[in-house]
DNA sequence: ACGATTGTTCGATAGTCATCGTAGTACGAT
DNA sequence: ATCGTACTACGATGACTATCGAACAATCGT
């Protein structure tokens, strides 16, 4: 069985958690995780770029502590970890989510 | 006289915002800001890298609409722009801060 | 007027990052 | 066994970024 190496909560650092989010579709994939359930696979975020750029994208997620990947058949479902951010840095996932949001807003009601 | 130019609140993404935040030296800067008392000179920074970088980072954050900037003297006085980011990101400022500081406790209790 | 202080501007450079296509792997279904 | 699905690995590429030193600019004291 094919293993997905995960960082351990004080492994976190926020330096990579911040450079991880400070991607736009790196955002749009937490933020779709937020709104959503857990367990979604990769193939479900629609993304303006190729498989393996995804790919690379939900690696760096992965590999900065912001989400967990796990087989199940060939797909890779996605969580966010929140309560191992929510430890960590409390607040700070919500805050981004929340930001995102209101940005949507807004450009939306600019148009 | 020479002026720096700064975002309007609405000009503020949270795209830059993130970016310029992720850089180390330039939290070390925020931290300090919000440690410390308003309007502090860039010199007073003691940052770990030649003028000319420094002065890029400053302007990094500027440009972000994280801090504002104006000349007194042949001095630049450096200011959060807490109430800005806010009312834009709100709880974002604080639990970048909040993160950043209890990761330096974290590491220093590792030592 | 002169010098010291504070920060800027301008290349140059080395490193990192997002992106892609192609080829490959693992798994489930038929 | 074969095929389709879902994702990975690899090498290449172009863009961006942090960094520097050297030269410059603006201001303040003396």
């Amino acid at each position: 069985m094919r293993i997905l190496e995960h960082p351990e909560p004080d492994k976190i650092q926020i330096d990579m958690v911040l450079s991880a989010l400070a991607d736009p579709i790196r955002r749009r994939i937490v933020n779709q995780l937020a709104d959503g359930h857990d367990d979604q696979a990769c193939i479900a975020f629609e993304l303006p770029v190729s498989k393996s750029t995804s790919t690379h994208h939900f690696r760096i997620l992965r590999e900065a502590g912001i989400i967990e990947q796990r087989y199940s058949g060939t797909a890779i479902l996605n969580t966010l970890r929140s309560d191992v951010l929510d430890e960590l840095f409390p607040g700070l996932l919500t805050a981004i989510i929340t930001a995102e949001r209101s940005t949507a807003i807004r450009s939306a009601s600019e148009a």
